[in-house]
RNA sequence: GGAGGGGUUCCCGAGUGGCUAAAGGGAUCAGACUGUAAAUCUGACGCGCGAGCUUCGGUGGUUCGAAUCCACCCCCCUCCA
């Protein structure tokens, strides 16, 4: 393992991944020269982990490059009860068995991105539930909950509005998460000799809680580090697209629409999520950013993040399907594929739809598809000019597609606004 | 248990009997311009080719006509006990 304990948090500092630190000075030192345990956690609110969970993902493995272990944290019992921090409303509760089974899924995504096999600091995954399923709730109350004060609790910042806001409200479960979750702090303090917790900034509050409740129960100095959320320069949300989440799971987001999220990132978020999600050093980034700004050509910024975070989730070949149907799409001519690459744009993760019949409507192929959500959207989107069908444009709502519009006499590729296609093949 | 306030189309939020498929804003989508970027402009944004149909927590009523009035129910919030 690389041994660059004095350099990790220069170099977190350079990616502007530190939002927040306890006791900073103390920490940077506790960290500088020996190894240590952290952890961050991860709840199981879906099937998979998204986008959003990445910047804390890879910030575990780059303190294990840096020598120390992580611990990643799977949430069994706290995705039972809810993270309220900074949400609005109260959470819909999913039943046990949903849970576990999204918390084995989870584990295993997990799994993927930290080394369990580097000897003293490989990674362990851990589940909060194994700590908690058995603690009865009288001694919870007494053990824990008599180190937290109620008034400290509804202080803060990450459930104010639900205490505040005209409408909102917060349930008794909701309000003991953050209890629950500085339970794992000092737990894991106990059994792995844990330090630090990192998580997102809208953590911060029960970070702190588990740094507090660490020092009652064991007396132990721990520390926090929080990582910015990922914002986007125009203020939308980052994470989602017009079909919704970006989720690591290949099953869930192909690894061509997880490349084509990446590519395109606008240029005023580019730099920063290069150094958010990659490896790659922030010395290279901003001369990236320079040589970029120099060529007064279109950047290649999106190209080099795009790749770089898609071969970290998808692989080798996930990148390579992604960027072979890339091209055959955006800059190829379709009619210049062969046969093979047709079939090929499917296994690369095009979505794809088999068509048992000689010929369909137009309008009726958008809907099917899922280009248009409706037949009077389909109509506005061919009659504004947003469709076209293997490349041909000159299409009206009554157009019947049939084999003769195919290629090889199987295949149609539709197009709807610039970046969305679907293959549809006569079978 | 008592008193009060509230539940409107993806979100926020107007609307208190017909002129309301329902103001306004946001989000989203499309087109133009571009670089599969941003900004800007234009348009769409319940369903239906259309006549029209179905929506305003739920159910039932009043009325020629209800998101708007009445009854009951469900849920949320605030205060009091």
């Amino acid at each position: 393992m690389a041994d660059l304990p004095t350099n990790l948090f220069k170099d977190l500092d350079l990616r502007g991944l530190i939002a927040q630190m306890s006791s900073e000075d103390e920490l940077r030192s506790h960290f500088s020269g020996a190894q240590r345990t952290l952890y961050g956690g991860f709840d199981p609110t879906a099937d998979s982990l998204h986008i959003g969970h990445l910047v804390p993902l890879l910030a575990l493995r780059r303190f294990q490059l840096a020598g120390h272990r992580p611990l990643a944290l799977v949430g069994g019992a706290t995705g039972l009860i809810g993270d309220p921090s900074f949400k609005s409303a109260e959470r819909q509760l999913n039943s046990g068995d949903i849970v576990g089974g999204w918390v084995e899924k989870l584990r295993a995504q997990l799994e993927q991105y930290l080394d369990f096999d580097c000897g003293h600091n490989s990674a362990v995954v851990v589940n909060n539930l194994d700590w908690t399923r058995d603690l009865s709730a009288l001694d919870f109350l007494r053990d824990v909950g008599k180190h937290f004060s109620v008034n400290a609790m509804i202080q803060k910042e990450s459930v104010k509005q639900r205490l505040e806001r005209e409408g909102a409200g917060i349930s008794f479960t909701e309000f003991s998460y953050m209890i629950l979750q500085s339970f794992d702090f000092a737990e894991l303090h106990k059994r792995y000799g844990c330090t630090l917790q990192i998580g997102g900034s809208d953590q911060w509050g029960n970070i702190t809680g588990g740094i507090d409740l660490t020092r009652r129960m064991y007396q132990g100095q721990v520390f926090g580090l929080t990582l910015p959320l990922v914002t986007k320069a125009d203020g939308q949300k980052f994470g989602k697209t017009e079909s919704g989440t970006v989720w690591l799971d290949s099953n869930k987001t192909s690894p061509y629409a997880f490349y084509q999220f990446w590519l395109s990132t606008a240029d005023a978020d580019v730099y920063r999520f290069l150094k958010y999600f990659t490896f790659l050093a922030p010395a290279r980034i901003d001369e990236l950013q320079m040589a970029d700004l120099a060529s007064g050509d279109r950047p290649r910024a999106q190209h080099v993040l795009a790749e770089a975070v898609t071969r970290l989730v998808h692989g080798e070949k996930g990148v390579a399907a992604a960027i072979r149907i890339s091209s055959s799409l955006f800059t190829g001519n379709l009619s210049d594929l062969t046969e093979s690459d047709f079939e090929q744009l499917h296994m690369d993760g095009l979505a794809v739809t088999d068509l048992c019949a000689e010929s369909i409507g137009l309008i009726d192929a958008l809907v099917r598809t899922g280009l248009a959500t409706s037949n009077r959207v389909a109509r506005e989107f061919v009659d504004s000019g947003a469709v076209s069908v293997n490349g041909r444009k000159d299409l009206v709502p009554e157009k019947n597609l049939t084999k003769s519009d195919s290629l090889f006499n199987r295949f149609v590729v539709i197009k709807r606004g610039k970046k969305l296609f679907h293959l549809i093949r006569f079978i």
